[in-house]
DNA sequence: TGTACATCAGTGAACGCGCGTTCACTGATGTAC
DNA sequence: TGTACATCAGTGAACGCGCGTTCACTGATGTAC
């Protein structure tokens, strides 16, 4: 194996007026270079650019310095979560509407799963977000709000809970998270296969 | 205010057979470091050397390098950890089995609360660590055998579980560990008061 | 008791490295006239 | 249609910095005889 296995092969430059594209390119390779590598540390502008192909410099174009390139990708991706989500819930059948729940939450931990350093890192700056909007602020609540929304539809339906919709989101949520963390705390377990489960039991629980 | 307030007052040496004080010293030091900045890099030799008023080389005398610095101070802040668990089963009345999970639960999340930093780096280490002993491995696992045993007594005083001890063990860790990561990542939550309502709650849903 | 030596706790200076960031630049592609 | 110029996408080289680690060392305290 020679030595410098990392180099990519060379870029050619994107055309006029598309300058654009490098960043969304910037961010995917951020994105994997950070699910690969652990910690926000693993993510630096050097690395980004050799995963990219480019020169450290032509970073800078698109953000004005590292934690800008850092806020990108956590709002990048973040989206892509939520998405999933939404995704996963439209994808289940609209009358099973617990079935929607365990779908939502399914496709939140298979995301967690699959980039454990980004999980790390949206977990770890995922709180403050807005300016001065509601107390309860940030992208995570976004997410805990997808969840609320789920369990109304179940009150509604007639799945009687035992605690608030409100309440039942962040606790399967709380919970989904305390697994998935274990989880990559302990990547000898190759219990990827039983945090499905776990969470089916946590839902389970809240309903009466 | 002087620019160099990080300096610390000179350090008398230790005296002659007392070079194992030193020890103690950086580990504790890098434990208050690390329980300030959040996240391992936050943890350096120099940093730490500072901190201590020694110099950087100085260290060599008790850790080989970086990792086995670290590996020393997960394996001294676990036993401080699993300490305050037993202290606070152990302070509560022995009869109130079902007092005494709550207790080590508590003593388990304000210790989590008062060391974000170092509880984050714990928590994302604390997994592979015995080399081919039992399958579930880890100081982690150490944790969740105190629970197990406390929810063991309250079965055995007639306290009814819905699942297995071990399973409820797991449960209230993962969900009382989801719930201090969600506050950690959310600064400006004040709600550090919230989660001791909130283990209460999953403590209690646990029981028939 | 004196003295040579060993051991101890800890240091100061230097090394090579990868990092974030800045700067003046290059060559291709578009636009004004 | 030609040509001067503007704008674009991206670069190469350099900077200062803090890091981990190594090395030969210093001065104080103990021990052997």
């Amino acid at each position: 194996m020679p030595d410098e296995v990392n180099t990519v092969p060379p870029r050619t430059r994107n055309r006029w007026g598309e300058g654009e594209r490098l960043r969304a390119e910037i961010l995917d390779a951020a994105g994997r270079l950070l699910s690969e590598l652990g910690g926000e540390d693993g993510l630096t502008i050097r690395g980004v650019a050799r995963a990219v192909g480019i020169a450290p410099a032509s970073i800078y174009q698109h953000f004005s310095d590292r934690n800008a390139l850092v806020r990108g990708l956590l709002e990048h991706e973040f989206a892509r979560l939520r998405a999933r989500m939404t995704a996963a819930d439209e994808e289940t059948d609209p009358a099973d509407v617990v079935g929607r729940v365990h779908a939502q939450l399914h496709a939140y931990c298979a995301f967690a799963i699959a980039n454990p350093g980004l999980y790390r890192l949206m977990l770890s700056r995922g709180g403050v977000r807005r300016p001065a909007d509601a107390p309860p602020e940030g992208p995570l609540m976004d997410v805990i709000d997808l969840l609320t929304a789920a369990f109304d539809r179940c009150d509604a339906a007639g799945h009687r809970l035992r605690v608030p919709s409100r309440r039942a989101a962040v606790l399967v949520f709380v919970g989904a998270h305390g697994r998935v963390a274990l989880l990559h705390s302990n990547p000898r377990e190759r219990g990827a296969d039983l945090v499905g489960p776990f969470v089916d039991e946590l839902v389970e629980l809240v309903f009466a």
